[in-house]
DNA sequence: GATGAATGAGGATTCATTCAT
DNA sequence: AATGAATGAATCCTCATTCAT
């Protein structure tokens, strides 16, 4: 507050920033795990290494705690795509890459999407709205202008671009529960450079350029 | 169920059984909406038009209505899985069309599914286990053996499956969150041929006949 | 609910309604003691020999338990002075004997109406409001009809009002406190009886009949 | 507050004392709204524009300040009551104008009263207990040396005593209601005198001079 | 088979208080 | 002197479950 405090780096944060960061970290772990009705504060708290109460000091509600958690998570995935959609069609596969590679450093933030998809969200993250509906219709202009784009009807753009969003989304949110079952970790390294591969050759099997 | 019953009409139910269906069918629904935490017996019971202690009539606890209510679900889907497992492969858009117009007569299961995956379900439906493991091994086993599969190696196949078996159940999952973002109904009869249509060309292009 | 009960009495209460009875009587006290802000559920339940979960398989919330208290203590006052408003005056002595006599006999109602009184009520008890605007009406034109009212100018009736209201209800709000610091338990049969006869010749020097 | 602190004229405050001050304005204000139970520290902070660990470093607990606001409140009222029962009875009208006035510019006073009177008060204001004894007795032997008192029996004259106290204070205590129910503000000024000459001309008929 | 009543466990949230800064 | 952060205790309330009717 005074000019005393010189040395201060920029980049430091206040103790209440660095518990504040810690509570969103741990939040979103376990909103993802078991979404907004399944989460409990006891859990985020305990994770946090706080009692509950101190959560309080910090996020007004568990509703504005997962709303920040949400926002948090979601708003560089818009910013990606905001700043992609700019550039020209033939760098979509650099885009595909991208986002896979966040989600895959973030693989939260696909399961807190999925649990808000499935619970009929807007109410809770009037945010999310946006997004969507900037994201598919962005696909869609963005797919109407590839030659591929021929092989499909009008009318099933809109599907091709669910199946997409559900094919590049839907993998991170198997991931857990597949390699419960199957054994097989979806999240390690080579698994999503497998995927990203994958997921090229697919757009070309159904956006062919030529 | 038995034809033991004598002076009821063989299609008739006791009137137990027609309470324990009702509350079936509106558990599904309930459960479909708001996953497994998300569901209260007081949403389940007021649904259904009674109290809650008389849940218990028929079905012992919360999670044991959970499972009955997952296993109706997708029991028919993996009969259909099984016995068409048997065909040729030459039938395998029949096999799309089937699974695909079930799930639009049954939207509830595929979010059913969805909430369970997240959860990392097993432990409340060990029955989903077996068929995960089913339905993944045939589905690779059956593309394995198809002409088109030379496109993908080894390792891919799997992702395709994941990739396909997201594109089925996402557009059901997805349905009622896009309705009420892009106001377009995906579960309506017109949506879902169309859906099927798509699924068909994507499959012929995800994996050609010659 | 079959005819199968013959010998159930008339005024016998079912077994939610006596205990429902009960929550309401202990939470008149606890509520008339310490206010609906320092009373907690927990007081009622544990006076009521319930816990507190109890408590809401009769009252919806606090509050409701709270309103139904205020209901119960204040109707039948509001019974009886719409009854005793249609008599004549000359029998304006008893009316202030019933009143006050029904107060010492349910010495909590007072209390509860200055604590409401206090609070600024009328958000918790709508029906406060109609009682108080009756009651003041109601004596204003009374002690206008009187003969001895020539002695006070038109403004001040209202105040004789008031001080009326408050020497009446007062009485009984003070007695536990001025039983503590006094000595002198004002709710003794004595004492109420001395109450009445100097509340009439109270009354008879304000507004003497000739 | 003493004269021993040179450097400062006599009428300042220092910061901390103004602080402290205004806690005690705001604190006495949320606790005559809403009494001891229903005020909490968050509101009295707020209110004061401070947060609530501040409170702390004016007054050690909840307690110790609502102690405080009342015995200020109550001080003068103590110190009226005990000059002015030295003076010659004739006087008696100027006591009543004297309390109604302090009254009437301290109008939280008389609710702070009423509220603790509701809830047993002495435990939490000690003084209290003195201040009643007091006012009680020194009322009885100013009226007993009245000559209108022969219209009253012995036993008659403490309830006179807590029926002027009713009226006095309880005026007060009801105008905000009052206010809300029925629409006249019992705290205008013109309100007030007209209360002042109601109360002597009311003393006068129950006291009678000759 | 249906339900009113009761309850242990746990839910989110508020409160008064403390302490380091 | 002021406050952000932390917390034990207590708040109201919901939940799944049981039991007697």
């Amino acid at each position: 507050m005074t000019a005393a405090q010189p040395q201060l780096p920029v980049r430091s944060l206040r103790k209440g920033e660095r518990t504040a960061g810690r509570i969103l970290d741990t939040a979103e772990l376990v909103f993802a795990e078991k979404g907004y009705a399944g989460a409990s504060l006891r859990d985020v708290a305990s994770a946090a290494g706080l009692r509950i109460p101190s959560l309080y000091n910090h996020f007004v509600s568990k509703e504005a705690l997962y709303t920040a958690v949400l926002e948090r998570g979601i708003r560089p995935i818009l910013e990606l795509l905001t700043a992609e959609s700019t550039r020209k069609g033939a760098q979509r596969e650099l885009l595909v890459a991208r986002v896979v590679e966040f989600l895959a450093q973030h693989p939260n933030v696909p399961r807190l999407v999925q649990y808000e998809v499935l619970a009929g969200g807007p109410h809770l993250a009037p945010m999310l709205d946006r997004w969507f509906r900037l994201a598919f219709h962005e696909a869609e202009t963005t797919i109407r202008g590839l030659p591929g784009a021929r092989r499909w009807s009008k009318e099933q753009i809109p599907l091709l671009v669910i199946a997409l969003y559900q094919v590049v989304i839907g993998y991170f949110t198997l991931a857990p529960f597949y390699h419960s079952v199957m054994g097989t970790d979806l999240l390690a390294d080579v698994a999503v450079r497998r995927q990203i591969r994958f997921l090229n050759e697919l757009i070309a099997g159904l956006l062919p350029d030529a």
